[in-house]
Order: structure tokens, then C-alpha cells, then sequence
DNA sequence: GAGCAGATATATCGCGCTGATATATCTACA
DNA sequence: TGTAGATATATCAGCGCGATATATCTGCTC
């Protein structure tokens, strides 16, 4: 069974506890959306590819009146999981504007680049405090990932600010 | 006008000098490609599109028997690029699959979760390697912009080597 | 208890992007 | 002469993204 990425980020969160396609995304939105986003376009389609497999089950669990479809993952699903998990293969895709600026910025002239890069560094500066927002949250978890996660997500983003900043003074003694 | 993110890739290549679909492709794949990656199934629409909007002009140049349409930027699309340029907003996405596997491999056994740290670390290391084959190639343009991403490229993928070595140690110390 | 904001829950749509594949011609070299 | 590989364009299925639509429920305020 080929897992599409969305389908193996809702195998690794079903793999905790069981939940909605609406729980889902929220859960994503506040942990893996900083490397692997997951939208509501993908995950219901998704949820329903995956029961179809028998890698999840959903039940019916309405909540009051409104009706509710709650999946948790089977023994084939944790299979599949484990699989992914063990396999060598590693997509790593960097899509950054900032970067594409900079790249390109230098045909146009030098106060461009330093626009980029000054652009970039309050970029990964505003990255930083959304990470220390959920620095409590992500600690409370018991589970040693998402803390580490977390921590490369705090020190990556430090490293960029320090790069930019070398950057600047390195442009403008050269001025 | 509304660019699309393959169309501001080409318009970055295209502001530096006249090129062919087939020639676009081949120098994002060999600069951009690490942070903005562009593929053929965008790359022509999106010329058609920019030639209908007036910020590129294609002619035919054949190259022998064979046919070719080599597009160059207009004055139109060379503002278009500068707006960009200086607009504020900025894409910053990471989608690193590495991080999704240490994140969900807690929930598995600690085995795993040194297991996905050590397979980052060697992704890292292979970016490395790749990045300084370029590295001559990239020098070699004397425009700033190309050499300062580059730099950026090595710095950040010798901070991830390191972060995921301090990482190793600190859970074989935890054994 | 009326009204309303906001949370919960699912579905859908257009557009863009990816990766692969198809087609064709040309060049270089054995 | 043959053929591998570079040049050049086009196309397609499947996936992903962001936004929006619909509906119900909860909690709060006046």
C-alpha cells in the first residue's frame, strides 16, 4: 500500500488516538503544519481512501445532533505506518520565497538584496515566536518527537536570523 | 498582474538573458531547484500565459530542422518582476519529511526515533555534497544573489548535520 | 429566552503543481 | 550506419492548497 503524505500524516496522528476529520486538522495545525501542512480538500478524501484500504475504521459517534465520524487506525494502518517509518527514502523541499528573492534580487540591483534578506530574517523572527507560543503545548506531551521537533524548529530558525544578520554586516562593509 | 510562483521563476531566469522552455528548465534544475523547484508541466502554460499578458515576447529561433521559442522579458514583465521584488510578503514552507518521521516515531520506540534522526543526517549530508559539486559553477556568475543562496544552502545543511549529531548524543546518553 | 459569536463537522471546487511519459529532431561518436 | 544522449515541446492523471459553503451545537450576553 502507497501512502500519499497526507495519508501518512493522518496514520501517525490516528496512531496516538482516534479522531475526526475535523479533530485532524486541527491537530496538524498546531504540531506538523510547520513542516508537513494538511488541508481539509485533502484529509476527507483521504480518510475515506484509507477505510477503504482497511487501514482505518471510522464509526459513527454523533455528538448531539450533529453527526460526527471518528476513524482510528487498524493493525494493518499501524503495519503500514511502521513500513513508512522504516523505509530509507526522505523528501526534503525547501520552498522559500525569500531565498528566490535574494536569488534573483541581484539582477536588479544591491538595496534589493538587502531588502531580501532584512525580509527574511523578520520572516524566520516571526517564525520563532509562533514556536514559542506552543513550546508548553509541545513540551506537555509526554512523547519524546514532537519536543525534539520542536527544538529543531527553534534552532533552525535561530540559525537563519544569524545568518541573515552576518549577511547585512558583510553587505554593508562592502558598501 | 498576479504572478504565479513558476511564473516569477521564470521571469527571474528570463531578466538575465533570453531563453527556450527547454533552457529554463535546465537552469532552475541546476540553481533554484533547492528552494524553488519548477517542472515542465508548469514551466509551459505558464509561458503562454505570461506571453498573453505581455510580460514576455516569444519568437521563433529554429535551431536547425528543429523548432524553438526562445521568449525574453519585456519592459511590462521586467516591472512586474521589481513589484515582486519589493513586496513584503514572503512564502516560507518547509516540507521535510525527515522531521514528519521523528515526530510520529516516538509514538513507535526510541529505536525509531534515532533511526529517523540518523537518515536526516545523512540527507543533509548528501544535500552537501551536491551542493558544493555547484559550487564553482556558482562563483563563477559574478552577480551577488547565486552565491549568497548557495552559501545559505551549505550553511543551513552543515547546521542540520549538527543538530541531528548533538541530537544522537544526547539520546545515547539518555540509554 | 433571544440573539449571536465561535467551535465542531463535513464537503466541494478551481487552480496549480508534480512526475512521468510521448513525440520528434539534432549531435557526437564509435 | 547505428545509437545514445541532448534539445525541445506537449500532455496527463493524480495530488495538494486555500477558500468557501452548509449545518449544528455551545456558551455567552443583554
Amino acid at each position: 500500500m502507497d501512502l500519499s503524505s497526507t495519508g501518512r500524516v493522518i496514520l501517525g496522528v490516528l496512531a496516538v488516538e482516534p479522531r475526526s476529520g475535523y479533530d485532524i486538522k486541527a491537530v496538524t495545525d498546531k504540531s506538523t503544519r510547520f513542516f508537513w501542512a494538511a488541508s481539509y480538500g485533502q484529509i476527507y478524501p483521504e480518510l475515506k481512501r484509507l477505510a477503504e484500504a482497511g487501514l482505518i475504521e471510522g464509526s459513527d459517534e454523533p455528538h448531539g445532533g450533529r453527526k460526527r465520524t471518528v476513524y482510528r487506525i487498524t493493525r494493518d494502518g499501524r503495519k503500514a505506518l511502521a513500513e513508512w517509518l522504516n523505509a530509507p527514502e526522505q523528501v526534503h523541499e525547501l520552498r522559500d520565497e525569500g531565498l528566490l528573492k535574494l536569488f534573483f534580487a541581484a539582477a536588479q540591483d544591491n538595496d534589493a538584496v538587502i531588502a531580501a534578506i532584512r525580509e527574511k530574517r523578520d520572516a524566520h523572527a516571526a517564525a520563532l515566536v509562533e514556536l514559542r507560543d506552543i513550546e508548553p503545548h509541545a513540551r506537555a506531551a509526554e512523547r519524546v518527537g514532537p519536543a525534539e521537533v520542536l527544538g529543531y524548529g527553534l534552532a533552525y530558525n535561530e540559525f537563519a536570523i544569524r545568518w541573515c544578520e552576518d549577511s547585512l554586516k558583510t553587505l554593508n562593509k562592502e558598501k
